[in-house]
Order: C-alpha cells, then sequence, then structure tokens
DNA sequence: ATGACTTTCTCCAGTCACAGGACAAAGGGG
DNA sequence: CCCCTTTGTCCTGTGACTGGAGAAAGTCAT
C-alpha cells in the first residue's frame, strides 16, 4: 500500500507540518502567531495542506470570546514506525504524527546474528502491531543502530560490536521491505532527539545525551540539530582512555571507559565480587553459566549492599571524569543521562555530578543541569520517529 | 570619521559582500554563477550595492573569448582592524575588505595590567597604523581577549588569568573609542576563523583549533561556524584532568592539561631539568631572575638536546591524548595545533599525531589530517578581521 | 433581545521579487 | 567582413506576499 504520498511543497509547509507535530492541532490563528506570515498567505498554504491530506481540519474549537476557531491537525491516519536496535533486544512502536506512542514492543535479540536475521525479526514485529490495529500501513520508518552510521546513506559503517553489519544498506533495504521511507542513524542520535521532543531536553538548543549500556555512546546536540561528525562517528566516547595502560579493551586498545564501565563490564565486575566472596546476596541470581547482568546489580545497590553501591560509584566516577572534559570542552546547556544502566538511579547520577562539578570549570558548570533521561526505553523509538518526520516534513 | 555607513539591505547583497571579500575581484556574470539567481535579478543587487558604494567597479578584465567584464570588486578605501590580544603580548593588524593584511604590529604586553591600560596601548598601536598612511579609518574592529567572552554583548566573564577584565564591556568601549563596529570573540576562536578563511582549513566544515600558549584552547567550527558553548567557554580544554591527583594548576584544581603542558609549564620545568645538571646549553640562556622560556626550549631541541625534546615529547603526548578524546567525540574532518609553541614544531606534532592515532577509532582518524596552522601570528588577526567582516556583511 | 466588542477567517487589490527571453555591446576567429 | 561567444541590460509576465476591508461567529453588558 502507498502512503502518504504529498510532501509539503516549500518551506512554509515544511513549518507549519512541524509545528503541528510539536504542538499539537492549532487554529490558522494560533499557526499565524508562530509564523510570521501574513493571514492570507497562512491560510494559503494551510489550505494547499488540506488539498494533500497531510492535515485535515476536523471541528470547531472552543470560542476565546470570538468566532470560533477550525482545528487544524496532522492527519490522523499517518503512522510512523521507530525501530531501536540495541545489542541484546530490539524496541519497534508505532507512533501517529505527533510522535505519540501508540505501540511498543520490546524483544530480546542479539545484533551479532547479522542484518538479516535482526530485520526478519524486526519486520515480524511491524507486522505485529499492525495486526493489532494501530496502523494500516507505515508512513516512514526511523532506524537506530548500536554503531556509527553513514548518514546520508544510512548505511553503518565499521561497527565494533555488529560484525557483518558493515555497509549493510539497511536504509535501501528495509525501505523496500516496508514499503516507506526509512532513515537509519545511530541509536544514541535517536534518544537525543527522543528527548528533545518529549523528554527532559525540550527547549535546550545545545546538549549531550551520554546513553549507558552495552556501550556508552553520547549525542551531541548543536543548536537543535544532532551533529554526526563528518564520517559519523562523533559521540563514540566509549574509546576514550581513562587509565593509561590499564585494562584491555575489546577495541583493542587499552584503559578504555567501555572496559571500566558499561552493562557488560559491571556484570563482570560484580561476578568477581562474588568470587571474591563479596556480594554475597548476589551469589543465588547466578544463572546456569555463572553470569550476572547490570539489572542484578541495580538490585543489590537498591537493597543497600555496599559492594554494589560501590561499583556503581567507581564506575560513575570515570564516566563523570570523561563527561567533565567534555563539558569543559563542548559548554552544553544540560547533560542528560540515559540508557540501561539509568536502572542504577542516583547513585550513578550522584557520583557523575560531583566529578563534573569539581573537574569542570566553574563558567561551564555554573547553569548545568545533569539529569536522568525521562523517557526511558521509548527515547529511542520516539527519537527514530522524529528522524523519519523530519525527513519527511521538509521540502520535497 | 564616520566611514561605511551602508549595510547590505538584504541577504542576497550579504552574500556578494562574503563572495567578494572570500573570492576576490569577479564579474557579474562570474557572481551569477555562484549565487543561483537570474542575471538581471544579480544586476539589480549589484547595482544597488555599487550605489552604497561598498562595492565598486573599475576596468574591464580581459576577454574570455567575447565581450570583457567589468570588475565587480569591495570598496578599495575599507579597511578593518584585526587584535589579537594575548597574555603577553598584542597583535594589531589592518586589512583591506578582502582581509589581506596591510599592516601588522606586535608588542609585549601584560593583560595582567587590566583593560584599561591594555586598550590604550591597543588604540595607540591601532593609531599608529593609521598614522603609517596603510588606513584612513576603520570600518570596524575584530578583538579576541585570551578568555571566555559572553559573545553577543562582547564581553569577558570569569577570565581566569585575566583579573581585572571580568564584565569589562570591551565592544561597546572599544567601539566608542574607534568610532566604528566591534566584535569581541575567544582569541582561540579568532585563530579558528583565520585558518578558516586563509590557511590550512579552508574548505573544511568541521574542524578543532587547538591553540597551545600560555593557556590552552581549542577553537570548535561545526559547518563552517565557529561555536561557542552555552556560556561561552567552548573549546577551554586547558582545564581538563589528565593525571589524577596530579600537579596542581593555577586555577585551583589538580592534574590539568594546562599543568602539565604550555608555554609557562614548559619554561618551569625547562628551569626545574637545568636546576638538576640536565640541559646545561640553557644554563647560560637563564635571564637575570632565573627564568626560561618555551622559545629557549625550542631552541635547544632544534639543536638536538635530548632532554628538551623529551619535555617537547611529553608535553604532545599529554596534549595528544587530550585531543585523542576530543577527536573521538567530536570527529573533525582536521585538527590544527597553533599558538606560541608551534615554533617546537614537528617533534611536537609527532607526539600528538603518536597518540591520537593509536588511542582514537580507526573510524574517526581514518582520514583525518593533524596539521600545523599555516598562519602563525597573524592568524588571530585575520580572524578577528573575519568576524567583523561577518557581522558587517549580513542583512542589517 | 440588542448593540458593542472580539476573534477568526476570507477575499481582493496592489506591491515586490524574480525569472527568462530578447537584445545590445564588445570582443575573437576564420 | 561575417559569424560566434561572452557579458551585460532591458522588459514583461508570473507568482509570492502584504495589508485592509469585510463577513462570520461568537461573548458580554445593558
Amino acid at each position: 500500500m502507498r502512503r502518504m504520498t504529498a510532501r509539503p511543497a516549500n518551506a512554509h509547509q515544511a513549518r507549519l507540518l512541524r509545528l503541528l507535530r510539536d504542538g499539537g492541532p492549532n487554529s490558522r490563528a494560533q499557526l499565524g502567531d508562530q509564523v510570521d506570515l501574513s493571514r492570507s498567505k497562512l491560510a494559503v498554504e494551510v489550505d494547499r495542506l488540506l488539498e494533500t491530506g497531510l492535515v485535515v481540519a476536523d471541528g470547531l474549537a472552543a470560542s476565546r470570546g470570538g468566532r470560533r476557531s477550525h482545528n487544524i491537525r496532522l492527519a490522523p491516519g499517518l503512522r510512523f514506525l521507530g525501530v531501536d536496535i540495541g545489542a541484546t533486544s530490539v524496541d519497534v512502536a508505532v507512533t501517529n504524527a505527533e510522535l505519540e506512542v501508540l505501540g511498543h514492543i520490546n524483544q530480546p535479540m542479539d545484533v551479532r546474528e547479522g542484518p538479516v536475521a535482526v530485520f526478519e525479526q524486526v519486520l515480524a514485529m511491524a507486522a505485529k502491531l499492525k495486526a493489532s490495529g494501530l496502523a494500516e500501513g507505515f508512513d516512514g520508518a526511523g532506524i537506530g543502530v548500536p554503531g556509527p552510521v553513514r548518514f546520508p546513506e544510512g548505511v553503518p559503517v565499521a561497527p565494533p560490536i555488529m560484525p557483518g553489519w558493515d555497509g549493510f544498506p539497511v536504509r535501501e533495504a528495509i525501505s523496500q521491505d516496508l514499503g516507506c521511507p526509512v532513515m537509519v542513524d545511530n541509536d544514541v542520535n535517536l534518544m537525543a532527539m527522543g528527548e528533545q521532543h518529549a523528554g527532559v531536553a525540550r527547549s535546550v538548543g545545545d546538549f549531550l545525551c551520554v546513553k549507558i549500556g552495552t556501550g556508552i555512546g553520547c549525542g551531541i546536540v548543536v543548536g537543535g540539530e544532532v551533529y554526526r561528525g563528518v564520517t559519523g562517528s562523533a559521540g563514540d566516547i566509549g574509546h576514550i582512555q581513562v587509565e593509561p595502560d590499564g585494562r584491555p579493551c575489546a577495541c583493542g586498545n587499552k584503559g578504555c571507559l567501555e572496559a571500566y564501565f558499561s552493562g557488560a563490564a559491571l556484570a563482570r565486575d560484580a561476578e568477581d565480587a562474588v568470587g571474591q566472596g563479596l556480594l554475597q546476596e548476589l551469589a543465588d541470581r547466578l544463572d546456569t553459566a555463572g553470569k550476572l547482568s547490570a539489572v542484578d546489580v541495580a538490585a543489590a545497590a537498591a537493597a543497600g549492599d555496599a559492594t554494589a553501591i560501590d561499583l556503581i560509584r567507581a564506575g560513575g566516577n570515570r564516566t563523570g571524569q570523561v563527561i567533565a572534559g567534555l563539558v569543559s570542552f563542548f559548554n552544553p546547556g544540560l547533560v542528560v543521562i540515559g540508557g540501561g544502566v539509568t536502572g542504577l538511579g542516583h547513585t550513578l547520577l550522584a557520583a557523575i555530578r560531583t566529578q563534573v562539578y569539581r573537574q569542570s570549570l566553574p563558567l561551564a558548570t555554573g547553569n548545568l543541569p545533569i539529569v536522568l533521561g525521562e523517557l526511558g526505553p521509548t527515547a529511542g523509538v520516539i527519537g527514530g520517529a522524529r528522524l523519519i518526520s523530519d525527513h519527511l516534513f521538509s521540502p520535497a
């Protein structure tokens, strides 16, 4: 099925579509206040958008002391698909044109099985959402992958944790399978866009979004736009060296941040601690393979275990050390901490804050909030929907 | 004397002025090729610019097989003043509208004497340039100061090495004294703009410009525009911690990069080395106060002294360690090394390169040139001229 | 109910920006 | 001397846009 054949014909229409997306239904008069166009011109552009079917006028709003206004809203049938591919699980969600999540599925998965297997699963999940009646079809999809992406082409490049993905034409392939436009980006960038659109980063122009999960990455937003760097690898802070000649890292170097703190490193440290007789309450959580996960550590810390709290604090200190440097360098207006280990909560945040406030310049930290993301696992999928809507709501 | 009363009336005119600034004299036809406007519209805008006196038509170019074209160029009498205030010296230069340096003076100075004394000296230097016949007056001035600046107002904020400058209304005061528009920025940002306009960074959109002088700073260029951060302190990498619990730094923290490598730190290390019986050939260069400078170390290294080379290499390693992190984070297309210690030359560059290429991600370093700035002390003043011309060559 | 006042939206005419073609000017080459 | 190329100017038509004059549809006080 072919959907949303129309695209905005000019920058004004694109602007209006985004206003309706971000601000919800609006009257012509309210739109006019935000757009610096004469009422006449605005009416013309709105009429054209109505003709294309991208927006609809449904019903009258309550009077505000005068003639009642017509409600202009984005077509209620528009549906975007947000896909967030992690290292060990996938999130797939449908949103409407205002990027509200209508349905959300999360399933375990292993990226190392390669793109073909992963996207088979993703497409099945999308089909499930469609079958549940949330969408008759998709007008666009935004996909996040856990590694660098050559953004214009939508192709992962040299992804360390995703062997077999290098050069796989994700955008082209999924666009064919799904029959709609697709955009691909790094998962961290999607998280940043999600928090920017619907989370803690609303109304902040320049901010950093640090995602700590299986790996560590950082979304960089400059002037409201995601900055991706010249080869799409900007924000890859997991392999910044924090300890000269330190622990070996999977990347081949030594002393990388990720070798000290990430979901994987934390689990490994916890297993070691159990082996040394510490962290006894975690011993019974060991699975058959003798493995623990970051979630177990979070639970132990929440239960007040001192060793677990120490592990989290040590990792937070390392991470805070790196973030402190980035704050001095980038001077952001906000730092968002998110990703899988957000469950470690306040202990982690406190450690990071301590390091940053102590090490960074007073001028850079003076008015700098460091907060946890507020969207959790939906940040990525909302970011995906935002990514593709940004693309579709721009002049053809 | 009032000069350059006119400003471009619209974005087209601004665009044309910048093309003439960056590309030199041009015919209407050549301009038309670069600007995506019809010949008629272009002719109208050029005529209007001619009326204002901002550009002039002088003479005919050689024929290229048809009618000879008129040379359109920026008014030859336009003069910009570039001022680069360092910690221990000032550079002042006059440029024409194409930002070519017509005259350049450098004088020793001490920022700590405060803004009033410093600007008295700067104004005297400007007067000297004027008296030498290079300018009848100035159409604008761009000023760089060695500390963070609240850019829109042109006011230094909380400058660590410039007590007495905090809040001094540089832009307003100098604008009055000079009788022309003034813009103020961090000196590092000016260096970046200089190298971007006339140096190694031409045609690079995203790059970093590391200036190592009395302190260490980094200019950040994103999409061709200088990024200043939310409080104007972006790029302040001198106080990133490179050694937990390391050497005390003037900023009050410990282990800052500047405590290990900068003009001041290098001189101190050299003095220590002399005290320990090393670096004997430098002993006779000690001044009456028993002091050395970075220049002395550079000379010793050039003469082949192993200790001097080791000092430079050690500093380069520390700096490279920090830059490696920034490269992973920012994924630039180029890294420029400049500032006073550029005299340390290849030894320094090699150390930095080694660290970056070894520590940063292959994807980020794959095609990453790390080079010395090519403008030396003129980078800052050209950047100043560029800063003010960007401002003047934008719609009023 | 009635009139005064608001707010929203539409219609219309006039202005400005701009493109594109015709044409003039000025040169080169066979 | 004729034809071609390049550059620059002029002119006209089209579409974008503004601002004002209403019309439509409501609230509120009297």
